[in-house]
DNA sequence: CAGCGTGTTGACCGTACGGTCCAGAACGAA
DNA sequence: TTCGTTCTGGACCGTACGGTCAACACGCTG
């Protein structure tokens, strides 16, 4: 390596996913990017390939972030399964309490704009979901284990219907319905999970 | 009215509908609104103005159309409310159900390109939730009032967590999770309003 | 049948796009 | 210090974008 690179690739790839996040794939340009990353063209396709390329790099990064960070988060300190999943909604629900739709998950925004046409994208969307959905389903039996959750529920279906709630609320995040809505399907849901009330 | 137009403006809005619907705003071009609809710019600009304008016109259409839908679905010729429910929920399955990425609702989809960025896109998207919650809840106070939903659940709530997981498996299905995994969340859900299985 | 006002057409415009390339800078290796 | 290699910055390219406009076509009105 003659001449080391000036940059830390982990921070371009911050910025970079910043700007896709707000402006979404095809809405963002080039000179976007090369502003939030102070970096010239030359360098950023070197580095990265093509706009695409580094879309792809960044939807990944992304996808191992939120998966890595709720296994994280489901092993974390709280004492049991259950007050985890309680919590996990109620981080759901302040993303959307702030009056005004919010800017939604990059994997929902990305899925919605491209998993259609671009097969790349879906597959890292099936893929992120199922991971999803099985730590998700880890956490509902071991609830069931501590005996918060009953065990005649099956895991993995109320896993998937877990899912598909944290993604609905997602939907209405971005639409700014606000809280109180997120507040009611949340509750609903984690009670159908066979959850009390907290 | 010197000289009528060649055109009808609700066919020419059904192509523009689908042109944006498969590809999203951005990534929709004039030459592609114009191969799809055989107008001439002109003509488009002169009928519904900018590109912006046009996909408000068209997304409000789309809106207008799906309310219209689930009302006419729900004041159907199914017997009970319960039935209209679960089929409402079937075919929310069936959507999602080919293998591989089906192509989501609109409105999703707009949602999550421009509700961010756009206010009039993020009024359309509350107006319509709002709505399909109110044509939720009202089946849901039926299916209560014939005995198929006990009468304790709160109807709001319910409708809320009804529509939430609506929206949910649209986001499944755009990344193309699979009907078993839909099928899981459809009957979860159901259940969790208080209906029994079908 | 004449005239006017609208609708249509497609050429045209400026711009911004994604992508390429190269001259020079920076640095490690010898 | 010199050389070789990589990285950098930005000039440059062809294209396609959204949007405008003027000339023409059409048909209703009187």
């Amino acid at each position: 390596m003659a001449r080391p690179r000036k940059f830390d690739e982990q921070q371009v790839l911050h910025s970079a996913t910043e700007t896709f996040w707000t402006s979404g794939f095809a809405a963002t340009s080039l000179d976007d990017l090369m502003r939030a990353t102070s970096l010239g063209k030359g360098s950023l396709y070197g580095a990265f390939g093509d706009k695409q390329a580094l879309f792809q790099r960044v939807l990944d990064g992304y996808c191992a972030n939120i998966t890595a960070g709720l296994s994280k988060h489901l092993s974390g300190p709280d004492s049991s399964a259950a007050t985890r999943l309680r919590a996990l909604f109620d981080m759901a629900v302040a993303a959307g309490a702030p009056p005004g739709p919010q800017r939604a998950c990059l994997l929902a925004k990305a899925t919605a704009e491209l998993a259609a046409t671009n097969t790349e994208v879906a597959v890292r969307a099936r893929q992120t979901f199922t991971m999803l959905a099985g730590l998700l389903r880890a956490e509902v039996e071991s609830a069931q284990a501590a005996g918060d959750i009953p065990g005649d529920r099956d895991p993995q279906r109320t896993a998937h219907h877990l899912l598909a709630v944290l993604r609905g609320m997602e939907a209405l995040t971005e639409a700014g319905m606000g809280e109180s809505v997120l507040r009611d399907v949340a509750d609903t849901a984690l009670v159908a999970a066979g959850l009390q009330q907290a």
